[in-house]
DNA sequence: AGCCTGACCTAGG
DNA sequence: TCCTAGGCCAGGC
C-alpha cells in the first residue's frame, strides 16, 4: 500500500490547512488550536496545530499565529514569537484586551471555524 | 531505531 | 474545584 506516501502528503497538506484556517480568523478576533484541530478533524491533535506554528514564522505568507491562543484564551505561544512582535501588542493593536496574557472577554471574540466557516 | 519533548485537550480522582 | 495523568502526532537527539 502507498499509505506512508499518503500520510506524507497528508501531514504536509495539514500544515497547509492549518495556516489557511489561522488566516481566515478575522482581525479582532481568536481562535484556539483545538477549534482548528477540531475543524480540521482533529485525528492529528490539537498539538500539532501549535507545532505548525511553530513553523508558520518560516512560512512566505504571514500567518496571525497571535489570533491563536489555546482553550482558555492564555497566550501560551507568547514566548514562542519573535521579539519584533509580541502576541499580546499584536492582539491589542486589532483591539482585543489582553491583561497577564490572558484575552479579556475571550467567550465573545473567539471564532470557531467550524461555526463561523461553512 | 528508540526515547523525550511540545504554542494542547479531556477525563478522572 | 483544583491537581494529575493520559492521549494525540510529529520532530529532534
Amino acid at each position: 500500500m502507498t499509505k506512508t506516501i499518503k500520510l506524507s502528503e497528508k501531514n504536509k497538506d495539514f500544515f497547509e490547512m492549518v495556516y489557511q484556517v489561522v488566516r481566515l480568523i478575522p482581525a479582532g478576533r481568536v481562535s484556539s488550536y483545538g477549534a482548528v484541530a477540531k475543524y480540521l478533524g482533529a485525528a492529528r491533535g490539537a498539538r500539532m496545530v501549535g507545532w505548525a506554528m511553530n513553523a508558520s514564522h518560516a512560512q512566505a505568507e504571514y500567518v496571525p499565529a497571535h489570533r491563536v491562543v489555546n482553550r482558555l484564551g492564555m497566550l501560551s505561544g507568547k514566548a514562542h514569537f519573535p521579539s519584533e512582535s509580541p502576541m499580546q501588542k499584536s492582539l491589542e493593536a486589532e483591539g482585543i484586551e489582553v491583561i497577564d496574557d490572558q484575552v479579556q472577554d475571550f467567550k465573545r471574540l473567539f471564532w470557531d471555524p467550524s461555526i463561523e466557516v461553512s
